[in-house]
DNA sequence: TTGCGGCATGGTATCGATACCATTTTGATG
DNA sequence: CATCAAAATGGTATCGATACCATGCCGCAA
């Protein structure tokens, strides 16, 4: 006997087929139908085979909220991005894209969804249901850390990794990364090294201090441009100004918290007449894809987001299993190129 | 009597906070926390501040599982994003995030989650339980597009926009993008206008055609030059072609299909002695940060992609609502500036 | 033949929120 | 004070999938 749908929710739609249906059709109980969709062992494989061809050809979807309500859980991670005009922060280009992309493959190879939100926004709790939460955008610093934690889930924050941070933050090695530089420049014989970047921000001070450790290491001292932008027009300038001083005293390597800035000095340097990396050598950071384009190619510092993406993944996926995780680097890679 | 849970499913946690146990703090029934909590008018304005008040305090958050399953829906859009690799596909920058940061905005304003997914996934189905699905990256020519139609889902897709296609597409106005170059062009009385880009891809083909098109007008033919690469080394070695050309027929205006193109246009007309914008006048599309913090600054179309993911969104969710939507174009702007 | 362990499967209750319909309470008017 | 409409609230069933426990069935040993 057909039932009447007795809630008069709603009566449109030919209602999406259920369990039910297939256990109806399959002329088995519903619950078998359910351990056969989970692949259970509990099933003769001749029965699940057979339940499985069905799904499939009637294109069964199971319905996940109904799912989730008797796990009690969500099998979903949110992603806040703290999405910001660009002019102000250093989060231009495309690099949050990369990380999504390692944790949308991640998240989704463990069968878990990922909600994505921005920043600033009215919600006061969490995204709706999720397990867990990741960071991006502007690092364990800024204030929507506090807010995210007050929320009592498993976080994981991108950005600047130092020992003293009780978050567990995943974020390439920048020290590590200003150290390369440093090598560089020292197996390249330059001696008047400079640093081009703003040092409020955690990883640029980061970068530096790499730089400066392994710079001094090799007795030499830095020459430390405190630029409060992140543009090529930034790093013109900054660059205009190191050049107008004595030749003696003017610096031969030149390491910039990122591409543009350094695609900017490399301008500069050119309009001044000098040659790049003859008389100057620049690096800069992300390696960017018009750092890469560009002529002369760009000398950059690499970091492997997408994999940071997946790492970012993984670290609250055990968080939510209940596993202890502490914060980890990326290790980075000089991409030496022509400048 | 206080009820043993009979199931003993996860013991663990201590269960988080329901509407019965509102009620029963409250001396009300569920039912009408329920309507509280949705501030339906059917419940005393006194009853009502009470429960929510209980709410707030004890940080209840409601379980979207069972309100979905009951509501029967997800209240959840799909975001499919092409993530390639960079190399071969325009999709360079920050752009796919500057339309999620617009669908997000308007997505949760209207109550929606957004739930991201990368393409090339080996998911069979559409993500799990999502209403409608946005898709971003390759347009509406790809293949991504008919996988996406077969799941019967609400679908808007971002990407050049034409008369004779079937999806709901949303994208700038291309064409109009290339006629205002041409019409800046004309302006300055130049007469040996130039394109710069690969018209494989639909949205430049749209540029070149709204470019020439109005040149046409003017009794002008554009010379095109056909460029696979979208890097600024790709644009430096397209214009060097040009240059090495007799004096007579070089270009005195180059549009360049990208931003970094353009980029590389000017580097190889400056290195070529040349001035601009005297000699030579070039000017890009998408506004990137970098191009204008170039010097010179980068004149260029600008497009408002976080409106365009706004408008995505709301296309969608009508589409949902069962509304009849029709594609539309963004209206761009050319920003002038130093090139 | 009888008894028993193990495998395959089914019945029932449950997750938490909400629609429908019923019931109680309130307020207003004759 | 009685009567009735409107307002406020509650009981019960339900969304779809799954955990627990029970049952039916098989073959094999005694």
């Amino acid at each position: 006997m057909s039932k009447e749908r007795p809630v008069g929710d709603k009566p449109e739609q030919p209602r999406r087929l259920t369990m039910a249906d297939l256990a109806r059709m399959a002329g088995v109980s519903p619950i078998t139908v359910s351990r056969a969709m989970a692949d259970s062992p509990r099933v003769h494989e001749r029965t699940k085979a057979r339940i499985q061809g069905l799904a499939r050809e009637h294109g069964y979807a199971m319905n996940v909220s109904a799912r989730n309500l008797r796990l009690r859980q969500s099998h979903t991670i949110a992603v806040l991005v703290e999405m910001t005009p660009s002019a102000e922060r250093p989060m231009s280009g495309s690099y949050p894209l990369d990380l999504l992309g390692g944790i949308t493959q991640e998240l989704t190879a463990a069968g878990y969804s990922l909600l994505l939100s921005a920043g600033h926004e009215s919600t006061p709790g969490p995204p709706r249901g999720a397990e867990g939460v990741i960071l991006l955008g502007q690092g364990a610093g800024g204030a929507a850390v506090g807010e995210a934690e007050a929320w009592r889930l498993p976080l994981v924050v991108w950005g600047a990794v130092s020992a003293d941070d009780p978050h567990v933050v995943v974020g390439s090695d920048n020290r590590g990364g200003g150290a390369a530089v440093a090598r560089r420049f020292i197996e390249l014989g330059r001696t008047r090294p400079c640093f081009l970047g703003d040092l409020a921000y955690q990883e640029n001070a980061e970068r530096f201090a790499g730089f400066r450790a392994e710079l001094n290491r090799n007795g030499l001292e830095p020459l430390l441009v405190n630029q409060a932008d992140f543009t090529t027009r930034a790093g013109s300038d900054a660059m205009r100004g190191l050049l107008a001083s004595d030749e003696r005293s003017r610096p031969d390597a030149v390491f910039a918290c990122n591409d543009l800035m350094a695609i900017g000095a490399i301008q500069a340097i050119r309009e001044f007449g000098l040659s790049i990396p003859d008389h100057i050598t620049v690096v800069g950071y992300d390696d960017t894809a018009l750092g890469a384009g560009m002529v002369p190619a760009l000398t950059t510092v690499h970091q492997d987001l997408y994999q940071g993406g997946i790492l970012l993944a993984r670290k609250v996926l055990q968080r939510i299993h209940g596993d202890e995780v502490e914060s980890e680097m990326m290790p980075v890679e000089i991409v030496i190129r022509e400048s």
